[in-house]
RNA sequence: UGGGGUGUCGCCAAGUGGUAAGGCACAAGGUUUUGAUCCUUGCAUGCGUUGGUUCGAAUCCAGCCACCCCAGCCA
């Protein structure tokens, strides 16, 4: 067999895996379409918090530009003024830094092309290539025709040049309502392709823009802007997602139709030597997970509803939201790159992100003990209170030492306990021996219950030869977790579950996806206790509270005399 | 009845004519002072389907089927 020392050599195993945008770059790079250059960019619309899956998009551009010596800018998409905002342009970019990327140069913003934009409109109106159109939404949507029927021309279609060229400047003058006319490409009323049936390329509105204030009341669309802004930035590869692969045709169309010299005179390439090379456009298939919505509507109702405490709602699945919940960013972006990217549509399993998370945690969070439902025990014959020194991480020595009060009072958890022993159950029973992490092993004599009848009390004895050994002729197999009960730090901790009860609350048979919200989504459990070094102002936010899971401080609700802690995710549990 | 896409293991996903990578999930073992981690092993005679071309097809061709997107002066 000769394949055997063939395959060997492909197997660098941290090397990124392969894709057909990364194919696309490599093979551009090889023909030198781009003089070299690699410019990516990520384009959000300020009109919503960034979610799961605009960190699809985000690791895509950022990371194309860095694999190939680029750059990535970060452009607000602000063209419709009237669903946009400065706090969420603020969010935006403090959501792209938090994951760990730097975009290229300045902040960019769509609304700071708008006189270039303005004089490329003119520029189509000389070419006779757009005219303003009189035609009201609804007519235009008439004439606009069907899927399987052809459009019809508009009336206005044959306007001479200096008559739409004097409407158009009446339009940026303020001179008409809003809705009175727009500037229209003139392409083909009757292509198949309805993105080619004379698209609008500006609309009047009378409305304060977040970025220009009153200095506009025409504002370009999307269409039209994107592919101008992208030329304008020097863009390379313009990464969208599938839907907007009807709207190639007309990207292409609009920068094609003009003059190409003229574009790159407006263009951050102006002063360069390098030849001026227009954008091209590459869509993918966006990124949806099961048991979660990330329809920027839905979310916006979930929060405007009070079905859940806001944008950074730790059960969200907002950036904002995550990263509340302990999400790090290096899960994130390496859930993104084992997602991959391709054309097809799917679905992810949840379990996927769950996997990158723990897998994070796992070596760099700090361990720590807090019991969540506390059962007091007396350890009668401890001598007095002692300091264990504990190792923070079990297999990263480096990560160093706490110090971990063990006193006659401690708690443990009411689920590690169990009055009588039954098969299969490895913790504390009555009369049994189990280890207390990083402590002794000890034995229930004793259990007292309270006047309902509820176990209130156990009494165990320490085997004082057990500390950092195995006691001698048997084996116990248990290990539990524990705090000191007089030591402890008393604090709240919430558990999440998945925020929908289905794998799919987006799918189209869904009437009402508020109906499918899980009840059980937050549970709240007050009067916790956790170790001392875990409840310091000064530790770690992240743990890995043992045998329960990785928790996280919420500074937003935590106090002085109250610490709240979020459960980022729980351990794997195989039993 | 128009146009544009997509179909490879339960979920993602490599593969670009030479005989189906990898990850998640799952299952079975081993180690373990976390029922965690870690390690080992197993997991598509099969690539939507039917034909065709070829010595050879997931890869090329043709037909069919399923699903997704498009009729905002949203992006």
């Amino acid at each position: 067999m000769t394949n055997s020392s063939k395959s060997k050599e492909s197997e660098g195993s941290d090397a990124p895996s392969s894709n057909f945008i990364r194919h696309i770059v490599a093979e551009d790079l090889a023909n030198d379409r781009h003089a070299g250059r690699v410019h990516t960019r990520f384009p959000p619309e300020p009109n919503g918090y960034l979610h799961i899956g605009h960190a699809k998009s985000i690791c895509l551009n950022f990371g194309i530009a860095a694999e190939n010596n680029g750059q990535c800018n970060l452009r607000f998409d602000d063209t419709n003024p009237e669903k946009e905002s400065q706090e969420f342009v603020d969010a935006i970019k403090d959501n792209i830094n938090w994951l760990g990327f730097n975009w290229s140069g300045d902040v960019r913003y769509s609304s700071s092309y708008f006189e270039q934009l303005y004089q490329f409109g003119v520029q189509l109106i000389e070419k006779g290539l757009a005219y303003v159109c009189d035609l009201s939404a609804d007519e235009a949507r008439e004439f606009r025709g069907t899927l399987t029927d052809a459009g019809r021309n508009s009336p206005y279609r044959e306007r001479s040049i200096a008559e739409n060229l004097n409407l158009f400047a009446r339009m940026r003058e303020g001179e008409f309502a809003d809705g009175a006319c727009s500037l229209r490409a003139k392409i083909d009323m009757a292509s198949p392709n309805i993105n080619m049936r004379d698209p609008v390329l500006y609309r009047i509105r009378h409305i304060r823009h977040h970025q220009t204030g009153d200095a506009w009341c025409i504002y370009p669309t999307y269409d039209y802007t994107h592919c101008i802004s992208d030329a304008i930035e020097g863009i390379t590869h313009s990464l969208c997602t599938l839907e907007f692969e009807d709207h190639r045709p007309l990207y292409d169309w609009i920068l094609n139709s003009l003059d190409l010299n003229s574009i790159k005179q407006a263009s951050d390439l102006a002063e360069s030597d390098l030849p001026y090379v227009l954008p091209k456009q590459t869509e993918f298939a966006k990124l949806k997970i099961n048991y979660t919505v990330v329809g920027k509507r839905k979310l916006k109702q979930l929060v405007d509803e009070g079905l859940v405490q806001g944008w950074d709602d730790p059960r969200m699945p907002t950036l904002a939201g995550m990263r509340r919940r302990g999400y790090t960013a290096a899960s994130l972006r390496n859930f993104c790159e084992s997602v991959g990217v391709a054309r097809s549509e799917s679905q992810v399993d949840i379990s996927m992100l769950e996997h990158a998370l723990r897998e994070d945690l796992d070596s760099n969070a700090p361990r720590a003990m807090c019991v969540l439902r506390p059962l007091k025990a007396t350890l009668t014959n401890l001598p007095g209170p002692i300091e264990l020194s504990l190792q923070n991480h079990p297999k990263k020595e480096e990560m160093g030492h706490r110090t971990v009060p063990l006193t006659s009072e401690i708690v443990i958890d009411r689920d590690d306990f169990r009055e009588e022993s039954e098969p299969g159950f490895k913790r504390l029973v009555n009369g049994g021996e189990v280890r207390l992490r990083g402590a002794y092993v000890i034995r229930c004599d004793e259990v007292e219950r309270d006047a309902q009848g509820e176990i209130a009390h156990l009494k165990c004895s320490v085997d004082l030869a057990t500390l950092g050994k195995n006691p001698e002729g048997r084996k116990v197999k248990g290990v539990i977790h524990w705090v000191s009960a007089t030591q402890g730090v008393p604090a709240s901790v919430r558990l999440y579950d998945r925020l929908f009860t289905v794998e799919n609350p987006e799918s189209k048979e869904v009437v009402d996806f508020r109906t499918l919200l899980n009840p059980d989504s937050l549970t709240v459990l007050e009067g916790c206790l956790v170790e001392p070094a875990a409840a310091s102002p000064s530790s770690a936010l992240s743990f890995q509270f043992e045998r329960e899971g990785y928790f996280t401080r919420d500074t937003l609700d935590s106090t002085d005399d109250k610490l709240v802690f979020n459960q980022t995710i729980g351990l794997r549990a195989s039993h």
